[in-house]
DNA sequence: TGAAATGTGAAACTTCTTTTCATATAATAG
DNA sequence: CTATTATATGAAAAGAAGTTTCACATTTCA
């Protein structure tokens, strides 16, 4: 038979796909984004992946079938689903993270009634720290251009957030005040309802949400799309309604969810995204008009977060 | 032949002996060291593999065999005189060495003009992950413990921050106000200052401000003290006239300066440092009251985060 | 130069991975 | 509540990848 050469071609171009979709992000990272949306004997094969990367990344397709309880086909069709070729390149990936994963500290402690309080201050920043590097790992560079270049774009940039991810989406209002770009918000569900009623195809608009599943969020997203605004989401579940809704969807993730509600430390990852895509946009959009590291610092410089 | 159960238990043996032997050996120096015993077409495969360990790390063994023009079977040998149980694990430990040479960027790096979206989101994460570490150890356990009972204890606790630091203070106030306690806050300047004017001896206020040195929180704040009000301070600046007034003061501290204001990143400091506290009257004051672990739970559950 | 040692690739063989297919299960419509 | 459709799953067939055997070529050395 003669397919062995065709096949060598078939990888390369596969090689080449994925390199250009799936820059800078980590597997777990990208398991950690999946995870709600996966089914639940693939969410075993998840768990077990996203416990011992270093373990799994040495296993047969076999080996991991029987130690997660599963056939080997869910798992290939599992590793399909995180968008890789094939299943070696599944664990030379996880290999890769579990190595750059493995000085830090990674355990999430518990909150423990007895903890003294420097304990608990301690647990609380190492939280939020994992929580941070979560979700950093599941940024993929396709989606910050095109939200940038959405942003950029946009006649007029809108934020909505409602409840606990009012401060987000007050944070992102302040942010981008800074910048040259038409922006605007309010907290009262009414007048962003509102707001949204008045958008059109040549706005933008980046929804915060933690559980993607807020009925008044919803509204507002659905009239946003009738009206074909292209909608940014910042949200924890890719699974969502909200995320199914959106143009670009990022998610702001966390290890842990036992305890306590993890709102509070979503509620940092997603200000950090949307630092995140501040900056992009002061960096990218100066860079088209002058040239300008100049232009740029000015521009930061009045950034300046006062009070 | 029943020989394939017994590969699997030889392969575990394997590993063991060659942990014992070769410790920390790097797959390429292990290839160096060995080189000038390698017949004419190893070498052709192990030059492939010193010059582009990544790249063949990828490879299958047929490709491999291919791109050096030898067979398979040879390339197989090869790996095993390596001392490599086969080839999988060859290419396994060939990425990772890969890896390692790979130049790290630890440090903190500067944001800059030609940073790709994914460098700018990941510098940006590591700043705020950095912030939160700095801030996290200037903490001490003194100060939180005068702040708790002095929260614990208010008849009302009230958020005072302007600018960017109504974000933080707007954020303390939605945690607050999932407990039990008296908890009030308002954007308005105005409002705050009345606010202030209003309170006793028997109140706490939180006042967050990055730079203390604004003018209107510098009013509220003497407000505050002409009336007796315990005054917890979150700020950046532990010199600052605001910091002198404080009962109590927390810092949120970045590493970082230069490039960018600052005031971003200790906004997420600030908020985490209002978790901290809030997690903290929690356990606390729920643990005098209740033999409570759950009671804590309930409280915690309560705190659901939504939208 | 010839015998032994070593190196090598083709092909057989084993192991690993993917795909197919029949079945089970859940979701949806009537 | 049932019929129908969609989705999920594992067993087993099919397909690749990797290893070993074996026959032949080359080198080494007496």
């Amino acid at each position: 038979m003669k397919c062995c050469k065709m096949f060598t071609k078939g990888n390369l171009f596969k090689n080449y796909r994925k390199g250009a979709a799936t820059i800078a992000r980590s597997t777990i990272g990208k398991i950690r984004g999946t995870y709600d949306q996966l089914s639940r004997t693939e969410k075993k094969v998840a768990q077990l992946a996203l416990d011992n990367p270093a373990v799994v990344s040495e296993m047969t397709i076999k080996e991991l079938a029987s130690a997660t309880g599963v056939s080997t086909a869910t798992i290939s069709r599992f590793v399909k689903r995180m968008d890789y070729s094939n299943y070696r390149e599944f664990t030379m990936a996880l290999a890769h993270t579990a190595a750059e994963m493995t000085p830090q500290q990674n355990s999430f402690p518990e909150l423990a009634e007895g903890d003294s309080l420097a304990t608990i201050a301690n647990k609380t920043f190492r939280f939020s720290i994992n929580s941070l590097r979560a979700t950093n790992e599941a940024l993929n560079e396709d989606d910050l251009a095109r939200a940038v270049i959405k942003i950029i774009n946009a006649k007029t940039v809108a934020f909505f957030g409602l409840g606990g991810s009012a401060v987000a989406a007050l944070d992102g209002y302040h942010k981008f005040l800074r910048t040259p770009l038409n922006v605007t918000y309010h907290p009262d569900y009414d007048i962003q309802l509102m707001q949204a009623a008045r958008m059109t195809a040549q706005d933008c608009a980046i929804v915060i949400s933690h559980s993607g599943r807020n009925h008044e969020t919803l509204e507002i997203v659905r009239e946003l799309k009738r009206n074909g605004v292209a909608i940014i989401v910042i949200t924890s579940y890719s699974g969502s309604e909200l995320a199914q809704a959106a143009a670009v969807t990022f998610l702001s993730l966390t290890d842990e969810v036992k305890y306590r509600s993890e709102g509070m430390y979503s509620l940092i990852s997603q200000m950090t995204i949307l630092d995140s895509l501040f900056m992009m946009t002061v960096l990218r959009s100066s860079s088209r008009t002058k040239p300008v590291l100049t232009r740029v610092r000015d521009v930061i410089e009045q950034t300046r977060y006062d009070s």
